[in-house]
RNA sequence: GGAGAGAUGGCAGAGUGGUAAUGCAGCGGAUUGCUAAUCCGUGAACCCGAUUGGGUUCCCAGGGUUCGAGUCCCUGUCUCUCCGCCA
């Protein structure tokens, strides 16, 4: 979220950014509204320090046991004025909020200007795409041949975009994550956490879910929301706060299911576990100062891709443009990887620079030791990776003709030893 | 689910209607000198002002009573204790 003196001070660039959104400037009604409500505070502010001294004055008088009378009766007038005056200042501050809450981070410079996803611009292609001297099958394909990968059943108890993997597959999933998990703080320096999946409405407009995009989330009737990405526990566990300098960076992992409506999606990936209403997903979340957000952003981007480099999976990382960039980023890399069933490159990480849009949304700030005041944290997040959309690479890349799996050698371990999972499950 | 207690600055902790004690830590300064002690100063957000500066708000949140609320009333959130239930 823009923090209105940032607007008044910057219009132009604040329009600019809106304008790179496909959005109209909004500076002028912004700036227009701000000027009307320091005006009330002031006033306001004024009324306030009147009816202070009267208060003093009547307590004084009080206690030398003489009459207070017409002070108290100057007190009652100001205080009518006063309530239509603050009534002023909060409806002029909610509709500020109001306004601001629901406008999108802008670009970073480097961002390229484009509509859509067709305009993401490749930064880099790592990996051969893997070549077959037989026809590669669809991973549901393989899962369901294999025996270990149950999409009737899944219908049968939760309805479509739902999956139940079994015995091998089960276990491969977990192997996958725990990799990963062990690769991010092992050797990346982020620390494994276990957080909740059910969240306040205060965590979601946090990270920004809310309020623009309820329906991409599940609700439950006590008025919980299901995470759609373990990003908003991570990230939130700075709001509210201010660190110390000395305390940044921290850098937070999880493995977490995912819930996610894919209201928008009727159609779309119907078949397979590529899009589905749960999903397991290692997340990375970053808290960092100002001046070195571009670097961990560079950073968190390298630690996703490396988990596709020893598994083995060729890829390409994409800078999203304008048009396809999120709601509270500043900057995004798609990481996506090659499936030889489908012939192309699927995401299966996002990694986003939000820089302290978040952190004005959650109020989280650190503050360096002998300064005055306090600054706005940066805050980063990727994913590293999902597990799910892994699986599906895993099992694309590894196929042999005969429809076993081979098991990436650095999940060997984590499988107890199983370096193939045979074509009879 | 039942009963009770509580929420005050980075931390600890007073304050039951008159405008937020005190201690510790951190930071700045002074002084004395030897691994430290002592003393002084120092909360946050926001508004006005060209600067020195002035002001408002903030005791979990939101309402209410009052000339005046940390303190009284109502609603909510969270924490703790005991009981019940439970993976």
């Amino acid at each position: 979220m823009f923090d209105v003196k940032w607007i008044r001070e910057n219009p132009e660039v604040f329009d600019k950014g809106m304008k790179r959104r496909g959005l109209e400037p909004l500076s002028e009604q912004i700036i227009d509204l701000d000027i009307r409500h320091r005006t009330a505070l002031t006033d306001l502010q004024e009324m306030q320090k009147r009816r202070n001294e009267l208060s003093k004055k009547i307590s004084f008088l009080k206690k030398e046991g003489e009459d207070a009378e017409i002070q108290i009766h100057e007190v009652g007038a100001i205080k009518r004025s006063m309530s239509e005056t603050e009534e002023i200042v909060s409806t002029l501050s909610d509709e500020i909020e109001d306004l601001l809450i629901e406008i999108p981070n802008t670009p970073d410079e480097d961002v390229p200007d484009g509509e859509d996803e067709e305009d993401n611009v490749e930064v880099r292609k790592v990996g051969e795409p893997k070549t077959f001297d037989f026809k590669p099958k669809l991973h549901d394909e393989l899962g369901v041949s294999l025996g270990l990968m149950d999409f009737e059943n899944a219908a049968k108890i939760s309805g479509s975009r739902f999956v139940i993997l079994k015995g091998a597959l089960a276990r491969l999933e977990k192997a996958l994550a725990r990799f990963m998990l062990d690769t991010h703080t092992d050797e990346n320096g982020f620390t494994e956490m276990y957080t909740p999946v059910l969240v306040k409405d205060e965590a979601m407009y946090g990270t920004g879910q809310l309020p623009k995009f309820a329906s991409e989330s599940f609700k439950t009737e006590n008025g919980y929301w299901l995470i759609s990405t373990s990003e908003i526990t991570l990230a939130n566990m700075a709001a509210n706060h201010v660190s110390k300098e000395s305390e940044l960076p921290m850098r937070f992992c999880a493995y977490s299911q995912c819930f996610r409506s894919e209201a928008g999606a009727a159609g779309k990936d119907t078949r397979g576990m590529m899009r589905q209403h749960q999903f397991g997903k290692v997340e990375l979340v970053s808290i960092v100062k100002p001046e070195d957000s571009k670097a961990e952003h560079e950073k968190i981007t390298k630690c996703a891709e490396e988990i596709l480099e020893k598994l083995g999976l060729a890829y390409r990382t994409v800078v999203l443009c304008t048009g396809d960039l999120g709601f509270g980023s500043h900057k995004t890399y798609d990481i996506e990887v090659w499936l030889p069933g489908e012939k192309r490159y699927r995401e299966i990480s996002s990694c986003s620079n939000c820089g302290d849009f978040q952190s004005h949304r959650m109020n989280a700030r650190f503050k360096t030791d002998g300064v005055k005041g306090s600054k706005y944290v940066h805050t980063l997040n990727g994913s590293g990776l999902a597990v799910g959309r892994t699986l599906i690479a895993v099992l694309e890349n590894y196929q042999r003709e005969d429809g076993s799996i081979e098991i990436p050698k650095v999940l060997v371990p984590y499988m107890g030893g199983m370096e193939v999972i045979p074509a009879n499950g």
